[in-house]
Order: C-alpha cells, then sequence, then structure tokens
RNA sequence: GCCCCCAUCGUCUAGUGGCCUAGGACACCACCCUUUCAAGGUGGCGGCACGGGUUCGAAUCCCGUUGGGGGUGCCA
C-alpha cells in the first residue's frame, strides 16, 4: 500500500469518488457505499476517486487513512487498479475552499453576519421560527473576526435529478442561509465538500439517503460556482433490528470487526451488494450468490431499492458459509491459518481441513471443531458429561466399547485408514443390532470428547492408532468403574 | 415543530395495470438422505399497512390516513 499521491490512468469517463472521513474504524455502511462506485466506475470506464475529509483531525491522518485503504482492499477496491485514483485528503484544499468563499461573497451570492450564535437563537426563539432568519442579508457586512459567511439562498425551487428517487422537489423558503465559513474564517462541510469536487472534477455523487437534505444546498453551491452541477444518486440507508441508522455507538459496525470474526471478505461484499439490490438471474439461479465481476457487471442504480434496508449479521453468516465451503482447499488453509493455535501441526489440520469446511459459519469456528485432535500426547479431552452419559446409557454400549477397542489394536500399521475402520465397526455392531448411527456415537465422545463434530472414521485416521486406542482404553475403564459404582 | 424520503412474507427482495391463486433468498418447521453435526434433496409456514378514487381490470397509477426513517449545527 503506497500513501502517495496515486494518480488514475483513466482520462475520460465518469468520475465518482468516495469520501469518508478518517474516524478510526470503516462502517459496513460506508463499505457498501464504496462498493457501489466502485461498481459503477469499473463498469463505465470511469475512475473511484477516495478523498478524504480530514478537515480537523489531520493528526492522525496517516494511521486513518492507512487503515481505510487496507478495509478497501479488503472488500477489493483496490488502491492498484487503474480505475483507482487517490487518496486526496481534504485538507490540501484549504485554499481553495477560501478562494471559494471569496467569489461567492464578491459575486453577491454570500454575505458575512457578525450575529453570535447566541443572537441568532435568540432572534429565532423571539421570531417563532427554527435556524437564521436572514438578519444580514442586505446589512453590508464585512468580513472580520467573529463573523460567517452565509450563503444567499436564492427564491424558487430546487430539483434535484436523482438516479435513484428520480426529481426530488425543494422549495427554497425552507432552507436557511447556511454557514459556509465559520467566524475563524475556516470552510464548513458544505463549501469544501463541493469545492473539492469541482476541483477534482467528480461527474457523480453516489452516497447514502442521509445526505439527500443536503443535496439541494450543494446543487446551489455548484450553480453558484459556475459549475455544472453532478448526477446525484441517494441509495438507502442500513438500519439495525429497531430500524434505525446503523451507528457506531449502538450497533456492530466495523468492517475490520466482521473480517476478525473470520467473515470471509467475498462474503461480506457479497451480501453488501443483496442489501436494496437483487442481482438479475438471482432467482432462476436459487441463490443470491454470485462472484464479483457478476456483480459489477449487472449492478445499476435505476435498481436500486427505496427503502432502509436492515443489515441482518444472520444472513451474512449464511452468505459466510457458503463462501467458505466453496473456498478450495489451499485457500481455506490459507485463510484460516490466523486463528489456528501456532503450535498446531500445520500438516495435521490440512488432513482433517477437507471434512470441515462444510461445518463452519466463521473461519473462526474451525479451532473448537479438531482441538481433540491437538492436544499434547497422552492427554485426554475435555468430556462432555450429558453426552458421555446419553451415549453410554444403553447396556451394549460397554461389552461393544471393549470390543471396538480390541478389534482397533489389531490393526496393522498400514490398515489405519478411514474406510477399514468403518468396516470393521459395521462388522462387530452386526451382533449387537445396531445401526451404524448409534454403534459411532460412544467411541465419538470416547475419543473427542463430544457428540459432534467432524466424520469419526476420517477423524480417527488422523488421530492415530496408539492416541486412539489409549483413549478408548481409557472411555473402557470408565465404563467400568461406572457399573461398579452402580 | 419544519423539510425530505419510504411502505410486498420475520428479514433482504422480484414485481413498472391483465402473465400474481404475488416469485426467490435468509431464517424457521417437517420429511428424506446420512457416520454425529453439517451439507444436500423435498415439502411447509408466511406478505401487497389502511381508506378512498381512476380503470373492464390495481401490489402496480392518483389522493388521504397511519406507520417507519433521514435531515434540520459556526459537525462531517
Amino acid at each position: 500500500m503506497s500513501l502517495g499521491s496515486v494518480r488514475s490512468t483513466m482520462t475520460e469517463g465518469p468520475r465518482f469518488r468516495f469520501a469518508p472521513s478518517p474516524t478510526g474504524s470503516f462502517h459496513v455502511g460506508g463499505a457498501r457505499t464504496a462498493l457501489h462506485n466502485w461498481a459503477l466506475a469499473r463498469r463505465l470506464g470511469g475512475t473511484f476517486v477516495l478523498r478524504i475529509e480530514d478537515t480537523d483531525e489531520a493528526r492522525n491522518r496517516l494511521e486513518w487513512t492507512e487503515g481505510i485503504i487496507d478495509a478497501l482492499a479488503w472488500i477489493g477496491v483496490s488502491a492498484d487498479d487503474d480505475h483507482f485514483e487517490g487518496p486526496h485528503f481534504q485538507s490540501e484544499y484549504a485554499a481553495a475552499h477560501i478562494t471559494a468563499a471569496s467569489r461567492l461573497f464578491e459575486s453577491g451570492a454570500a454575505y458575512y453576519c457578525d450575529l453570535t450564535g447566541q443572537e441568532v437563537q435568540d432572534r429565532a426563539k423571539k421570531l417563532g421560527i427554527t435556524g437564521y432568519d436572514g438578519y444580514s442579508r442586505d446589512r453590508g457586512v464585512e468580513p472580520g473576526s467573529g463573523r460567517v459567511l452565509r450563503f444567499r439562498v436564492p427564491e424558487g425551487t430546487t430539483v434535484v435529478h436523482d438516479a435513484v428517487r428520480g426529481d426530488v422537489l425543494f422549495d427554497n423558503s425552507t432552507i436557511e442561509d447556511f454557514v459556509l465559513l465559520r467566524g475563524n474564517n475556516t470552510p464548513m462541510f458544505l463549501l469544501a465538500n463541493v469545492v473539492d469536487d469541482i476541483e477534482m472534477r467528480i461527474t457523480d455523487v453516489v452516497r447514502a439517503e442521509e445526505h439527500l437534505p443536503n443535496t439541494p444546498k450543494q446543487q446551489m453551491l455548484w450553480e453558484a460556482l459556475g459549475a455544472e452541477p453532478p448526477r446525484w444518486a441517494h441509495v438507502p440507508v442500513l438500519v439495525n433490528e429497531q430500524r434505525k441508522k446503523l451507528s457506531k455507538r449502538r450497533d456492530k459496525v466495523a468492517v475490520e470487526s466482521y473480517r476478525d470474526d473470520g467473515i470471509l471478505a467475498d462474503a461480506m461484499v457479497n451480501y453488501l451488494m443483496t442489501l436494496g439490490w437483487t442481482p438479475p438471474g438471482a432467482e432462476e439461479a436459487g441463490s443470491e450468490i454470485f462472484p464479483w465481476n457478476e456483480l459489477e457487471a449487472a449492478f445499476r442504480l435505476e435498481d436500486v431499492t427505496l427503502s432502509p434496508a436492515f443489515f441482518d449479521v444472520k444472513k451474512l453468516v449464511a452468505f459466510n458459509k457458503q463462501y467458505i465451503k466453496n473456498l478450495p482447499l489451499a485457500d481455506f488453509l490459507a485463510a484460516v491459518d490466523a486463528d489456528l493455535p501456532d503450535d498446531w501441526d500445520r500438516q495435521r489440520f490440512a488432513a482433517i481441513a477437507p471434512h470441515i469446511t462444510e461445518r463452519l459459519e466463521r473461519l473462526g469456528d474451525a479451532p473448537a471443531l479438531v482441538e481433540f485432535l491437538f492436544l499434547p500426547d497422552g492427554a485426554d479431552p475435555d468430556v462432555d458429561d450429558a453426552a458421555w452419559t446419553k451415549a453410554a446409557k444403553p447396556d451394549w454400549a460397554g461389552p461393544f466399547l471393549v470390543e471396538i477397542a480390541e478389534a482397533y489394536a489389531s490393526f496393522g500399521p498400514d490398515e489405519w485408514r478411514s474406510d477399514k475402520l468403518k468396516a470393521t465397526m459395521e462388522a462387530v455392531m452386526l451382533s449387537y443390532e445396531i445401526k451404524l448411527g448409534k454403534a459411532q456415537a460412544l467411541p465419538r465422545v470416547a475419543v473427542t470428547g463430544r457428540s459432534v463434530g467432524p466424520p469419526l472414521f476420517e477423524a480417527l485416521e488422523v488421530l492415530g492408532q496408539n492416541e486412539t486406542l489409549r483413549r478408548l482404553r481409557n472411555a473402557v475403564t470408565r465404563m467400568a468403574s461406572k457399573s461398579e459404582a452402580d
């Protein structure tokens, strides 16, 4: 990853942008917006511009920015791709913001006001209105310390053409003369944002719906600055189970936290894309699982839904399960490696891995499933008492266990294979008139400590004859002591 | 309060006036398969918020009601 200014080689085509503020973690909603912009930029042969809106938090800039770029890379938005441009930093455009503000003042599109925040509030209260009443519109206030620059909202109606929702009309009389420059002469978000977009020749603004109410103000600024406004698109917000906008405080929203939980990037990307949109062909396919290149080729703003979407972790996990199951073994081993204890024998894990991939919801579930294979020599697994009691209950359980242990003891070194282990158990169980499902229960608890896990005979093959016999004999002893106690 | 947006199964959605007795995915339930658990297969449960219009015909168009959400800073 390089933080140097990466210039896109794309010179034509639409220019999209993704403009996060560097506040630490990367929000899943932001990830979805980035994905939308990315899909469109690539499909349309355009550019994805990354701009870090770091107006006042410049100190941790590098660190946060690296985090954002890494998170973007994780979801496939790669800074090395030809369609990627940036990062640009809002803080580096401060001069342009001030210049634009001056132009607006000189043209009369904006004016200074010397009221303090408190005075504005007091006036509003007295007048029975909310917000600013336009007090200084025609007072001819000159620039000066403590004076804010406000935009002179013209009369009329502002029409926002939105690719997702169609035309949205705003009566300008409902929009107050908003602040462009603070009393300390620093630019407000709205101004900085618009000036940056103009400077970066942005043609398409695709973002979450929460920005829709800002849009008429921004559009008026574009026009006042003599620029042609971009194409707008506002996608619905992501909400929690209470149907509130996902928030950092209440909800688990950090992309990194899902990654750390063992959610695969492809699963996250695929799931995020299905919120507010369905890939065409999903119904015929009976599945919503699609590779990125197909999602990218099919995504259209016009097809995006209009209502907020619940970020459902259950469905995310369901997607993740599919993706883990479909992962080539080598990729699975690489992905899960970080979740395995350092001292586990990787070769041994690789031997059992094919039998656990379809049993995992998250990568991090892997260790618990096969722990019994990685105990120090001579150590016994923790036995689930309920599972043991249940498996040991039938009258035949004890004698059957003894016979299995004896049969397995007679295996030669080359015979210790899952197919033979299974065949032998099937032969023994015949005289007990039980099925394999019942027969394997006690040996399973004896060897793994639990009633569920990977297929037994495959696990035994990996465990090896010595350790298997030791655990089986241990269990035989336990059965014996139990019947004595009775 | 004011402005804006939205409204199909529990959830994500398909549906752009007749193809809808409303389709799929996730979740849930049952059965089958089975070496436990998974996976897989089959089936099931379950929805057009409400009220008025328009129309031969409305989930689809219009109006209203209700409900939800977003925004309303010298935050971004």
